[in-house]
RNA sequence: GCUGGUGUGGCGGAAUCGGCAGACGCACAGGACUUAAAAUCCUGCGGUGUAACAACCGUACCAGUUCAAGUCUGGUCACCAGCACCA
């Protein structure tokens, strides 16, 4: 078997069947995207096999059906793995990432993917960096990447990381505990397009959750900015979406990081109190901080007060490390009646507690927003306000903050803006060169790219830097404006900077003047499809998103979102019921099963196991049973006879599989569609004979899924055109009704028999059929029937007293 | 806690609109072929029950709508995923 599967991947890349123009006469052009793999030293998992396979189906019925199918394949090669191996070997990363791309490609072929070879990128290639490069510079150009100081996410081996890139705290690459870092860092403004990355969801058809996942990380809510006096001098700003409960503040916390608590120092009668609560949140990691959950902790600001500007009443500030610095203006105003967390706080501190929304008891618990909206609840102890709605009185209390010149609607998002600077080697160098006269200045257009110089060590130094920053004769260079001497940039980009545009580049891959040409883009997007694993639909899209949608704005993107639909594979597991990994000790090699099997056994495998949304149990009895199918195919050929139209006993099932086949396809139900090819099959072995004219029809519905073993059969019988030329199968509605179909014959629901009827007989000549059938009548007894009801081509209901 | 999703035989899973629950496959059992095994083919296969029928029960649980509910409505439980002190 394998013989024959090398023998057709060998004649599909000599014969180049794979690669596409961008444009065909006649022909409507189909873009179908796998994620490009991150080429790990371990190659191909199952998990790849199952996704690949199955949007290589999907791809290879598109080309059938007569489209332009471009099923591009690349590598993402930048990231920690590879200079790990590197320092581990001895090695450059860039070896290390060309033997591992290798592997890949070579698996790739090995399960028959249908892949225009001719497309490929890599995103470590200095022909494609270059234009990662020359796309930060135009982020930089329009004033959406600037080197910010902030305080960031640093993990102790990976250094700075992005909101993204922790989880639970952790490190998402290595697992370490990350802490909190105060550094100057390369940012892209991602927030600006905050709005509409939540908004313009409604303009694709992604999954569901996949929306949903987007809309939380965004996090947009609309409030109200809001300025407070300090007594005595000083203000502050702080952001709400709960403008109605302005009348309940009784304190004000500040985040303990906010910078507004140095100018208040000499006024501050328990400074040294306030320092040491400072110095001991900026001890605790971000996870620290929020595994205190239960304990609210802060500090009062002693001889400071706050003025609540609608009724000029003087409140206490605190420091507290439940409010984070980063959101919003890292200031709140505190209304414990109706927070729960201001009430934990208030309840600890001993504060005074205003309720000013009626409707439920707030001695025990906090009457909060998520309670009180759209109960046409009504405001209390807030003066003219005290009777209105909480909905009239938002409107009504904003309206009378900003007539005061004290506030703004605003829009605000959990979302930050992306951290974009890595303090790592094996990365695209951003393009940047810091002079002192005229501060950053992009690296010109001929001199990209910038390439990454040798270096002996791989790791950050000590204080936090990047490996490049000790390569003196790299980084010591001349001003692009004035000619006097400057520095480069020695951080490099993130793992997520390639992979933001790679599905552009695809389109036009050779191109050495643009990115990509604008006719190529137009030609092929948006994307129809795009399949990725869901630990992607926070990080990877959003990103890819933002990216494409800045490209549009400075029209080099022909559209605003650049995935039409996206779908998400669901896990692969082990036997033992957990994802299957190597390091589990639950993995199972592909190249194993397909040496023992088949590549078309795998891939059929892979779309019958289950529902591809859905996670699903590896089990080898499975391949076992497509293996036989296959078999089974094959032995046809035993009683074939000839024939150059559907016989009759096969046409109606014939028919019902092209539908069913067809539209399972399209609907990415791969598992159903498998099941409709074995009926197939058992209808035809019931039949025990099978003409020429069917069994092509019969390869050419299987081959997307056995694509190897299809046309091996088709060449050997000599068929013509040759499959690639074949036509995918229509249905033809009318032949799908049978000339006699079997009821179920019920009387109050249960069934008393069964009767094959003729489908040309009306609902009055089937009543009178069935009332008279000997069954039907004994069962009756005489009874009445008051009312009668008919199923088309399911079932009788004869309902009698 | 919030959001989204899932819950069907021994197992993976089917079931456009509410219309015969369990398609298809695995495993298992019996049979054919074989000296034998493997492979292949045929038959059976939700549970209780029966000699066999019959009958009854059955889509996580409780209620409701309906001639009819896996499917719709309300409530409960369990699991999975994402977010999580976001003001």
């Amino acid at each position: 078997m394998s013989d024959i599967e090398k023998k057709w991947q060998d004649i599909w890349e000599k014969e180049k069947r794979f690669e596409v123009p961008n444009h065909v006469e006649g022909k409507e052009n189909k873009y179908i995207l796998i994620e490009f793999p991150y080429p790990s030293g371990i190659g191909l998992h199952m998990g790849h096999c199952r996704s690949y396979t199955a949007i290589d189906a999907y791809a290879r019925k598109k080309r059938l059906e007569g489209y332009n199918v471009m099923f591009p394949f690349g590598t993402d090669a930048y990231g920690l793995e590879a200079e790990r191996t590197a320092i581990k070997e001895k090695k450059k990363p860039q070896e290390i990432v060309e033997r591992n791309i290798k592997t890949f490609q070579n698996q790739v072929k090995s399960i028959g993917m249908s892949i225009d070879w001719s497309r490929t990128i890599n995103t470590c290639d200095p022909e494609y960096y270059k234009w990662t490069q020359w796309q930060f510079i135009q982020f930089f150009n329009h004033g959406l990447a600037e080197k910010r100081n902030m305080t960031v996410n640093y993990c102790p081996n990976c250094g700075v990381l992005a909101n993204e890139e922790v989880e639970d705290g952790k490190c998402c690459q290595c697992h370490s505990e990350t802490t909190q870092k105060a550094k100057s860092q390369w940012v892209l403004k991602m927030t600006e397009y905050g709005e509409r990355l939540a908004d313009d969801l409604k303009n694709t058809d992604f999954m569901e959750h996949i929306k949903t996942s987007q809309i939380n990380w965004i996090g947009k809510s609309q409030g109200v900015e809001v300025e407070f006096e300090i007594v005595g001098g000083g203000k502050f700003s702080i952001f709400t979406t709960c403008i109605e409960t302005i009348y309940g503040i009784t304190f004000m916390v500040i985040a303990p990081e906010s910078s507004i608590v140095d100018e208040l120092k000499p006024r501050i009668k328990n400074w040294s109190e306030v320092e040491a609560y400072r110095k001991e949140t900026a001890k605790k990691s971000e996870f620290d901080r929020s595994e205190l959950n239960k304990d609210k902790t802060g500090v009062i600001l002693e001889g400071i007060f706050a003025i609540n500007p609608v009724n000029n009443k003087k409140v206490p500030i605190f420091l507290g490390d439940f409010v984070i610095a980063s959101y919003g203006t890292g200031a709140v105003m505190a209304v414990p009646t109706h927070d729960q967390r201001d009430f934990e706080f208030a309840k600890k501190y001993n504060i005074e507690m205003i309720q000013v929304i009626d409707g439920q008891d707030v001695s025990e618990k906090a009457f909060e927003k998520q309670d009180y909206l759209g109960k046409n609840c009504k405001l209390i102890n807030s003066e003219e306000f005290s009777g209105l709605t909480v909905e009239e009185s938002k409107e009504k209390i904003t309206e009378k903050l900003v007539k005061l010149g004290v506030a703004k609607k605003k829009l605000n998002f959990k979302m930050r803006d992306w951290i974009f600077s890595r303090q790592r080697y094996w990365g695209e160098p951003i393009p940047m060169i810091y002079c002192d006269h005229c501060g950053w200045v992009p690296v010109p257009d001929k001199d990209l790219p910038v390439t990454l110089p040798d270096v002996e060590v791989y790791e950050p130094t000590k204080d936090g830097e990047s490996p490049l920053s000790v390569i003196k004769d790299w980084v010591n260079t001349t001003c692009p404006k004035c000619g006097q001497p400057a520095k480069r940039e020695t951080d490099t980009m993130p793992g997520w900077a390639g992979s933001s545009w790679y599905y552009l580049r695809y389109c036009d891959p050779h191109n050495n003047q643009e990115l990509a040409s604008k006719e190529a883009l137009k030609s092929w997007l948006p994307i129809d499809l795009y399949n990725g694993g869901n630990e992607h639909t926070t990080r990877h899209l959003l990103y890819a998103r933002f990216w494409n949608k800045f490209l549009y704005d400075i029209g080099l993107s022909p559209v605003s979102e650049p995935f039409k639909r996206r779908i998400s594979q669901g896990l692969i597991l082990g036997s033992d019921g957990k994802k299957m990994s190597k390091s589990a000790g639950n993995g199972v090699d592909p190249k194993e099963i397909i040496d023992k099997y088949s590549a078309d056994a795998l891939r059929l495998w892979m779309s019958f196991i289950g529902d591809y949304f859905e996670s699903a149990s590896w089990s080898e009895d499975g391949v076992k049973a497509c293996q036989k199918f296959i078999g089974r195919v094959i032995n046809l050929q035993d009683i074939l006879y000839d024939g150059n139209d559907f016989s009759k006993e096969l046409e109606v099932a014939f028919h019902t599989a092209i539908k069913k086949v067809s539209l399972d396809i399209d609907n990415i139900k791969f598992n159903t569609a498998i099941s409709a090819l074995m009926i197939l099959l058992n209808e035809i072995t019931k039949v025990g004979k099978i003409n020429n004219y069917e069994y092509k029809i019969l390869l050419t519905l299987l081959n997307p899924f056995a694509p190897h073993i299809t046309e091996e059969i088709w060449t050997n019988l000599g068929y013509s055109p040759a499959i690639k030329d074949t036509v995918w199968p229509k249905w033809n509605e009318n032949k799908l009704v049978k000339s006699e179909v079997e009821y179920a014959i019920q009387i109050n629901n249960k069934i008393i028999t069964r009767l094959f009827i003729s489908t040309s007989l009306n609902n009055e000549e089937i009543e009178q059929l069935v009332k008279s059938n000997e069954k039907v009548v004994s069962a009756l007894n005489n009874r009445q029937i008051f009312k009668s009801i008919i199923i088309p081509n399911r079932l009788i209901n004869l309902i009698v007293k």
